[in-house]
DNA sequence: CTGTTAGCGCCTTCAT
DNA sequence: ATGAAGGCGCTAACAG
């Protein structure tokens, strides 16, 4: 099945056709009708392949992830995919597990696939995989991650949220903090390190120890556990994320604290489980969803060229009050 | 950049470029090692696109899914890409949200991509887009969704594992069930269910109401939250998975029920949150991930062709008992 | 063993 | 407004 066949079929040219198919030039009415009659008779689907080949465009946007089974990430694939749609593109997900031969991987395997654009949440690092990305001139939206204006990015405000937490619990009364956040490399984790430093800064009473890691729960786990036997009980432990705060709190369970009357715990995401978790999580909500769906919405303005300079989008994030903290009265 | 362009280089012809890049027929050391160098020092990636259209063939798997966000579905995309990937085969998702419309849509769009084959996670009703896949031929396998032979696909054991809960729950001495299940179409809910009514007719002594509805942590909550203010409260309620064993609990609370105390429950997955929940959950332990890697492994072999009936495996699951259970003494 | 040639299915000048 | 013809980059006969 094949243009020809439906050319022969309504008694035109392959021209005529495909032009009538793109609607790429005028057509009488008269092969307009009969194209499409035969069209519909034959049941003729276009061949995508041969299309690809021809325009040089795919219809495929890839998105490298660190791993969709984080229950981070699949939010943003989801916004992402539901705004790809519309626009028939489809979405190849890729997992790069935080690891550069694998993220690697993932540009070179997208780039000989020839996807219109990639969605990127990085290692953080500057490694061959971004080179290769800017050499490949493949438009890219960098997602949570942001890249000073060389390249586009959709970040949420991640210092204006750990400065909301941060002002929250010292309005309740906490004075004395510990920091517990990600790799020192990933720009969220930077930027929520650098809040609460600054904060520490400007109150100039208040103690913080900060401690880098992982955005995981097991790490929270260890190096909570760690800290709380070696250690003087702060007032608050500020996580990195939700899943590390989970990880401390059961920490601080295991050491026969309770939150949040012992010790108040923070996270950040506000993941879907943070609601339900044993305290409930005060935390910050990330619009994620959004964070998908407008790096999508900014990367097909790439790919059809009606955008070109890189943009910087930052959204914004609001201080949700639960459980997991409560009034420290000295 | 061309094969034409390397054949030029290395003053060979295109076919014995191609030849080389492929290994498709014998070719002399000498020539060879030109054709090499010159890749080499091209930098030459053969254009994916073009092989494509030549081949038939894509490299590029589907995956239907209702909802990458919701916490069971990541972990089968990433089994299912991390055998994929291993085959330089890419994975191309796409949400279904449950609704005939929305999966005969990807259907249509992956047909139309010219995917390798399809990973099927479905409604569980026989409707177009599984008319459409069965007329492509493209090769199909069903996850966790039984298609009683037709079809190849792999599942867990649900009636197995829905078994050994009510047996469990027995030996503790619980007498008196709700069942709140999922869907009355999808086979894993057709299947715990028939597990539980089963068991309850071969133990005369039990009483059980069954209720089905969705798979979600909200229906659960509403509908226990009516039967609780209505009826009796059973000894246990057993639900459909953990998400709805969470809802349930949850509505336990709201009616000052204390879980397990006044009312055990019992979810159905392990879900990461599933042993951080308060309480934690007593479940069945379903192997999520390899159900996705064993389906794409299959799903390999049909598109290699080195497989041709359709397969069913069962995969097995196990009892994890946590603390949203306890005995109970009449 | 190697090269020439004919497509895969489509889009798009270039003439008419 | 329409058709004929030439590729997009690659693979696989078919000759030699």
């Amino acid at each position: 099945m094949d243009i020809r066949d439906v050319a022969r079929h309504a008694g035109v040219s392959i021209a005529t056709v495909s032009r009538v198919l793109n609607n790429s030039a005028k057509v009488s009415d008269e092969l307009r009708s009969r194209v499409l009659e035969a069209v519909e008779e034959l049941d003729f689907r276009p061949d995508h392949l041969a299309r690809s080949l021809r325009n040089r465009q795919t219809s495929i946007v890839g998105i490298i992830i660190p791993d969709i089974s984080n229950p981070f990430f699949p939010l943003i694939a989801r916004g992402a995919e539901d705004v790809l749609r519309r626009a028939d593109i489809s979405l190849m997900i890729f997992n790069s597990d935080q690891k550069p031969a694998t993220e690697l991987q993932a540009v070179e395997m997208m780039l000989a696939k020839k996807v219109d654009g990639i969605l990127f949440v990085g290692t953080g690092a500057d490694n061959e995989a971004v080179t290769l990305m800017r050499t490949s001139r493949t438009p890219v939206v960098y997602l949570d991650r942001s890249e000073k204006g060389r390249v586009a990015s959709v970040v949420t405000d991640n210092y204006g949220g750990m400065t909301k937490i941060m002002t929250y619990m010292l309005e309740l009364g906490h004075t004395s903090f510990w920091y517990l956040g990600g790799p020192p490399l990933l720009s969220t984790a930077i930027e929520r390190k650098r809040a609460v430093i600054d904060f520490s800064r400007h109150h100039k009473h208040i103690s913080l120890k900060v401690y880098s890691g992982h955005y995981t729960y097991e790490w929270a786990y260890s190096k909570a556990s760690e800290l709380l036997k070696a250690e003087r009980t702060p007032h608050a432990i500020i996580a990195g994320n939700d899943l590390m705060a989970m990880g401390v709190i059961d920490a601080c369970n295991s050491e026969n604290l309770v939150v949040p009357d012992d010790v108040s715990v923070t996270g950040f995401d506000d993941i879907f489980f943070a609601s339900h978790f044993d305290p409930p999580l005060t935390t910050i909500r990330q619009p994620i969803y959004k964070l998908g769906a407008l790096g999508a919405k900014l990367l097909r303005e790439y790919i059809k060229g009606t955008r070109k300079k890189p943009v910087s989008r930052v959204l914004e994030v609001n201080l949700v009050v639960r459980a997991s903290t409560c009034r420290r009265s000295i």
